[in-house]
DNA sequence: GCTGCGCATTTAACTATGACATACCAAAGT
DNA sequence: ACTTTGGTATGTCATAGTTAAATGCGCAGC
């Protein structure tokens, strides 16, 4: 289970990102996009299963997913694994490592992911010359820290329902943004024990859970995955008011 | 309940800054002092109880904790609260409201606190003329984010006598970099209620919990507060390795 | 075609935790 | 000086959640 070596071939020029296609990412100016050009030192493919982060790693790269799904977790010495977060397109992993110096956490494709590969000794230059990319690069900081907040005011004070709920409408809504929901449905490409793992419940609990949304019809279980049905549901039942839809930065 | 408006007053010019005369924090240049002067518009003053920035509030400013103790925390609409992290001297606070244009947190003062206060539509001035000090900020939100992966990790796994046991030896480590150690001892302003929505407990659970720490001599109870007593019992319990003791940055 | 493995699901027993109630104490308010 | 309030402590019972074990199914490997 060891992650692909970064690749300096690319499939994707950044006059041609994948994710500019979508209008809920901002639009980079010339000059940006030439100076992310040399930035980006190549592209990363990531099988289903791989681990494209290790904890305690000393990493010298961080990454744009630009396709597919992961996600972060921490473990603690006995085995017990914490899911901190999923990882979707427009995402910055690795910006830890990259700016203090050690990962303490590990990323782990769920499904074949395409990410791509900055290089972390150019950042300070970014700094200097791009002061609006610096501020994207805070912004998605912020914008991490603010969901890891949600989610442990979820783990630490919701039901385990209620958690479930929110787990789901809180992935259907990032991925609505980057276009994968179709005919109103989204398929996530988890296991229960994924779930589990996310919750901070164990596998039997969740599966309880699970079934208790799936006879509501808030979603459907499959094997390896499941596909959320009723985002309104799922987003009353935890009492959460969403994401929100204004574009946003990404580099 | 309700914070007092900033003063222009400066009990603390930035040439003086209180948070100098720890080793934990790195040094700035005359030049970004010159500069972090004038981002400063004033301190606010917070009593014990306070609310310092309420969720939802389009706060202004940014802040700097020059002194005393606070707390971050998120509410469900039915009043229920999850402690997301504890605020100390050198904490950056206020960032995501300032990046992202609207605090999805509040934070409370435990104690007097002294605050200095930033303006926020200076900030991209700040990216633009000390690339350094955007970098900084970037550092301050990803260790922001770091702690919360460590917080999320021991709420979501963790039993709840380690989760007891991790939070107090952070919190000891935290305080130990800001000289509020004393004797190799610290006292925390919180009650139990406090530990029990950091910990994602009832009160009634944390303190059956509290007295298992209490009886194996890791820390006492004093009304409202209590002493840490043996940090490496702490950290053995919790099977934490500690935070780094490398000078950091401030603004 | 058979076997073994990963995953989902279920059940039963058990434990951690919550809810509720009560008692006590110190400090603040009257 | 007395009362009220917030906080700590403890006991009991109920429930959410865990652990262990079992079963079934689909798929990969042989």
């Amino acid at each position: 289970m060891k992650p692909k070596t970064a690749s300096a071939a690319r499939q994707y020029p950044c006059e041609k990102c994948p994710l500019q296609r979508f209008p809920h990412f901002q639009v980079h100016d010339k000059e940006e996009i030439s100076f992310l050009s040399e930035f980006k030192t190549g592209e990363l493919v990531a099988d289903a299963g791989t681990t494209v982060l290790v904890e305690g790693a000393n990493s010298a790269h961080l990454f744009t997913v630009l396709s597919g799904w992961g996600f972060r977790y921490k473990t603690l010495d006995d085995g017990r694994r914490q899911i901190l977060n999923y990882v979707l397109p427009g995402d910055l992993i690795g910006l830890q490592g990259s700016v203090m110096k050690e990962m303490q956490h590990s990323i782990e494709a769920l499904s074949p992911m395409i990410l791509c590969v900055f290089q972390r000794d150019k950042l300070p230059n970014l700094f200097r010359s791009f002061p609006n990319l610096a501020y994207d690069i805070t912004w998605l900081a912020s914008r991490e820290e603010q969901m890891l907040d949600e989610i442990l005011l979820s783990i630490g004070r919701r039901t385990a329902l209620e958690r479930a709920a929110y787990l789901f409408a809180f992935i259907f809504q990032r991925a609505k943004s980057v276009d994968m929901v179709k005919n109103g449905k989204l398929t996530v490409p988890v296991t229960q024990q994924h779930v589990a793992d996310t919750l901070g419940l164990s596998v039997v609990h969740t599966n309880k859970t699970l079934r208790k949304l799936a006879s509501r019809g808030a979603l459907r279980w499959l094997d390896r995955g499941c596909d959320v049905l009723d985002e309104q549901m799922l987003m009353e039942i935890s009492g959460w008011q969403g994401l929100s839809t204004a574009p946003r930065p990404y580099i």
